[in-house]
DNA sequence: CTTGACCTTACCATCAGGGGAAGGTTCAAA
DNA sequence: TTTGAACCTTCCCCTGATGGTAAGGTCAAG
């Protein structure tokens, strides 16, 4: 419709926008804005008179990017380096990819974590009648009454 | 080499024992213990004259339980639910079994979240030289100024 | 009697938010 | 012009499971 090289927010936006707007345009509640900006996330969020929050296209964008970061699970203190690295012209590509790399390591390491805490919960589902009466499998391994064969 | 009975904990141990012996018997902090009392997990814990307190072998056989549920992932009050029904003679297995496999399921839907969070990111290390130079298709992604082709 | 290990309560921090109160601003409709 | 809805502000408390620390009481061995 409009100009391409803006297609990221909406087409027909008055700069700069509230609070309200720029939490639709990014997908990121209010509170959070406010709370990102008390962390140091978006530099200097201008004021009007009244003291309302006015934010430009380049704060929404980079909601925008804190936001995608939030939704591949990096935490906010990865965040922060990341939007840094992103304004950073000198930055490494190195660099960006070792933040990453870590955050891949980390979840592989939780996730296996979980995946060894379902396979000893589904053996022990698997080994319980689920019936009305109280002799109960799950509950004998959890009490250490059972044997406690594998891990 | 003791009686049989009784392997759970330490062979020879003076009952009731105080807070760091507890703790030791049960792999759970001493913080963890007032804390468990505190939620009502405990139903009352003895004290000395002097205020310390004076965990029973069927303490820290609890404590132990609790212990064993946190180590398969259960939420306090999962396992609160747990611990009431293990004490309670008139259960049915069936209601065991259905705070278990809630929780699988719930383990389960998290294990996928990370999991897609984990595609993603390893399709963005795969393109990423990771070089000294600043271009860098993980942050060309998180901008949004990427081909968001997938997810 | 001192020393050190142990115990007590109480408060603060984590992490990424959510909820709500009390009050100021803006704008449009009546 | 007034009023009312929708919006904004700051401030404080809640989550869940756990760690940390501080100030002070208790106990047993030397």
């Amino acid at each position: 419709m409009t100009t391409q090289h803006q297609a990221t927010t909406a087409a027909n936006t008055e700069w700069p926008v509230a609070i309200g707007t720029a939490s639709r345009l990014s997908n990121v509640s209010a509170k959070m804005l406010r709370h990102y900006e008390s962390m140091g996330l978006l530099s200097s969020v201008a004021r009007t008179d009244s003291g309302y929050r006015q934010y430009g296209e380049a704060d929404v964008r980079t909601l925008q990017f804190i936001k995608r970061c939030r939704t591949l699970g990096f935490s906010m203190v990865e965040i922060a380096e990341l939007v840094d690295l992103w304004h950073n012209r000198k930055r490494t590509s190195a660099s960006v990819k070792r933040i990453a790399q870590r955050h891949v390591d980390d979840l592989s390491q939780r996730i296996e974590a979980m995946q060894a805490m379902q396979r000893t919960l589904a053996s022990l589902l698997d080994h319980c009648h689920g019936d009305d009466r109280p002799d109960c499998p799950i509950l004998d391994d959890l009490a250490g009454n059972c044997c406690r064969t594998g891990a």
